[in-house]
DNA sequence: CTTTGAATATTAGCCGGCTAATGGTAGCTT
DNA sequence: AAGCTACCATTAGCCGGCTAATATTCAAAG
């Protein structure tokens, strides 16, 4: 068998260099690579729990919960009390966390570009396309 | 800018998912998801030297260190000098890493199936070639 | 009202990735 | 022969992922 043939295999190997790219963008906004995704998350709804959060991008709570100590100490974030649960928190967008979108739209509008250098807009559309099938 | 509308998006989202799936198969034959694929390599060429392993999986030096290091310890693989150099070592795959090939081997197709679960023949052979353009 | 069970956050500890810094070796230049 | 430079492995230290285990709180059932 020839594990070089398989998706499996040849997305693992697109990641690799994919996740290096995005290692450097996000370093270029001021930001870590796993922190652009729950940023992402709360530009898209602010004050959410950090259960939702892990949900929402796939990842397990004790990682979005270190992910957001970053987050805190760099104050892009600050957490406040669920008003109904105290078992939960919310986390809410500071200032700082609301204009470091601009910055990370422009590092990723370039980014795009470098992961799509070499296909056209048609093999493009189809990628996109076909990886979001495999998200479901 | 809808981040969620880019082929970067998307590809790492992907990525989280695909990760997870690949841990939970390497882990059933007894590896971590890091040491499949320097095994891949080592079971493609014996005897390679570290930096030349690094830069064939698509990762840095002191990465492939530490993932050599668990394979040492869990007996997959062993060291030798290099003949001619003594800056460099030769990683050589023990019995025990020879074998596991093909415990990988028949969860990778599971593995496949699982990542193209949704997909058509069609659209399957369309993501590896698309994929493949990615990782020039 | 008490007890039990589920939910949320957090901690600890592991592996996997990186960069920067060290130390030793090879090889070339002088 | 000496010294400079490049190369290889390794260490330290950081962030990003996971599972397992804790502590707290809520809610529901008896």
């Amino acid at each position: 068998m020839q594990f070089e043939d398989t998706a499996a295999y040849l997305l693992a190997k697109a990641t690799v260099l994919h996740k290096n790219a995005i290692q450097k963008y996000a370093n270029s906004v001021g930001l870590h690579s796993g922190q652009v995704f729950v940023m992402m998350e709360l530009w898209k709804v602010d004050g959410q729990r950090q259960i939702d959060l892990a949900a929402r991008v796939n990842l397990s709570p004790p990682t979005v919960n270190k992910i957001l100590g970053g987050l805190l100490e760099n104050d892009f974030v600050t957490r406040a009390r669920y008003e109904d649960d105290a078992r939960s928190t919310r986390i809410f967008l500071t200032p700082k966390g609301v204009q470091v979108r601009e910055a990370l739209e422009q590092a990723w509008i370039e980014l795009e570009e470098q992961t799509l250098g070499s296909l056209t807009d048609t093999e493009a559309l189809m990628l996109k396309q076909l990886l979001e099938k495999l998200c479901l």
